[in-house]
DNA sequence: CATGAATGAGATTTCATTCAT
DNA sequence: AATGAATGAAATCTCATTCAT
């Protein structure tokens, strides 16, 4: 079995790649991707340094891993969304931009090794599926409220729902750091009033 | 004169510095920040590695020399596009949007800087003049709107404002690296229309 | 039974200790010694890791035990030809070179491991192994010819039978690698004019 | 200038460089190859550890440039010694041979690197080159001898080359390991023997 | 008999920084 | 004002070996 192989979750292997993987994220969260050394994280995870790269690889591989399984469970955030709402369209439009903000409200740190590390080319795979997942969500999204007359004929739902998906996370990781306390629904109502046009009065 | 005292801008330290600049970014672009050797950036630029560290006194030292500088220029591109508006408000905010957009159109490379590493904590002092410098021509653009009753009474102007700033700059990225061809204006159009409200029939 | 000790050859253990002895020859033989890993042999056997410190010990153990055996099938084949050789003397010493020949043609993995390793210090009780055996052979047919008066009285065999051994281990290294296609005979025909003295016309 | 690239042998880097060149050869004659840590090397020669990488970018850079460095080192003195030999042929190959004897005398570690390193795949570049200068020089003198009528019409004279390289490569090592008191003298004459056909009474 | 996940000592390598020139 | 060889602390990574299953 190659170092990258994820092991089934019940065994001792999966265990030990679930204690690997708490830590690493912990350990981001409070330091950031690179500062964070392939050491602390063993430590925190209660293994030694070797288990790392048993189980790994490498801490690129680590950090892939991670980033991977976090745009899973983003998309799958955001398409639960979509699909639980009670309409299709706008309405469901504003269910995916609230879980968005709840995501990165939840998974801050993420956010932030997400925007801070989308570029390295090693990622570039990753990021294509971020673009798949989650904007491809928005965009499904954006395509039937066009298709039910909600939004203009012809609009360039690519190039809307990149701008959409942006909006949100930016506008999440500045809350986070600077508006911990503002309430979430405050926010999201401020975006939904931008986004389907009722900032005008 | 010290390390950090920017040179007159026409002098042989004046050139070193921007050669710096301009590979620095490059790199850090492409690769992030802590990816980047001072070995890379002085081999791209041209100059010995001691160079960078006699010009800038250490690689934070560049980086947030680099931001700054950055930043700066964003801002008087905002700040310039808002004065010369014909008329204040929504009509400002859609200059102002567009300024970004050409502005990251022009120097690609920072606006990945910027997103990348706007959000380390050791750059809060970067982060805060960009909030006062670009955010802040968006929120007195927001402002004058709302004072001129184009927008709604009560609208969170600071909040809306990061929200307007992200979605240019994701976009912006997004277009660079994925649709280069597509023209300038109609990515403009797209995002005017989804921040006045234009976006439904 | 102690980790060392030989199994009988049929049964499963000695499968599973041929399987290692093949892989650790052919690999260390690409890579040298200390450059191969116990994992890749036991991935290249077909086995687990651990098995193969279950029958080996350790990876000198296996290295030892490799070289052993193959110093012993050596010396089987010379002195079984030296025996087997119609006339005893110059005859014989050439029916052991052409032995010799044989014998790396079939298992040339083997002659660059021992050319490489055979001088390491840590292995010296093996190199005696090869000395008596193998060296002796040929010092033993070298001594006949000389009481034959085949070859001048006071030659140093020792030095000689080391000579014509390092001799046809060099060619027919170079032989496998370099001119597969070279007939075994011709090549022995040229070692033969060397050693008896037919080089000149 | 890249680490690689040799600097000029008179300054400062020149000077390291010879430092550190020395430090490893003595220890790969002590420990072998690859027994021998940087760190180990870099203490003997009273530099850093980076001062290492820094000069030779990595332990195989230095340990090939080291080989490529005996490899030419030998090809001198066998060329060397060919050309000085008073008359060509027959006499030329007992100089020559003598050349490598107290070469290998002389730089004994190096023959023991030379034979168990030689097969790393990356080195293939060096060991091409010891057949072309080393094993070349070989062939050529031993087809002036041919031309001379000295040796026999036809002979095959890249596998005697290689044969006599071997040979006497393989008693130089036994030599040094296991009789060093033999006068090289009585060794070269066992050798010079067995080559131009005086084996026999 | 065989396995393979886990280990940790020890190796190689990186790279921001210094400083004599 | 510029250079680049040298540094060394700190990082990543390797791999023979162990041991519970």
């Amino acid at each position: 079995m190659t170092a990258t192989t994820p092991a089934e979750p019940g065994g001792r292997r999966g265990e030990t790649r679930r204690k690997v993987y708490r830590a690493a994220v912990e350990l981001i969260a409070e330091q950031g991707f690179t500062a964070t050394t392939v050491d602390a994280i063993a430590e925190r995870a209660g293994v030694a340094k070797g288990t790392v790269f048993y189980n790994f690889g490498s801490k690129e591989g680590l950090f892939s891993s991670l980033l991977a399984h976090g745009v899973g469970q983003l998309t799958d955030a955001l398409s639960g969304a979509a699909a639980a709402a009670p309409r299709p369209g706008v309405a469901a439009l504003d269910a995916v931009v609230l879980a968005q903000l709840r995501f990165f409200d939840e998974y801050g740190p993420f956010a932030r090794v997400l925007v801070a590390e989308m570029w390295r080319t090693a990622w570039q795979e990753v990021v294509a599926g971020l673009r798949e997942g989650a904007l491809g969500v928005y965009q499904g999204v954006l395509d039937e409220a066009v298709a039910a007359g909600e939004l203009r004929e012809g609009l360039d739902t690519g190039t809307a729902a990149t701008a959409i998906f942006g909006m949100v996370l930016t506008v999440a990781i500045e809350r986070r750091a600077l508006h911990p306390e503002q309430p979430l629904e405050e926010v999201h109502a401020t975006l939904a009033g931008l986004i389907h046009g009722r900032i005008t009065g």
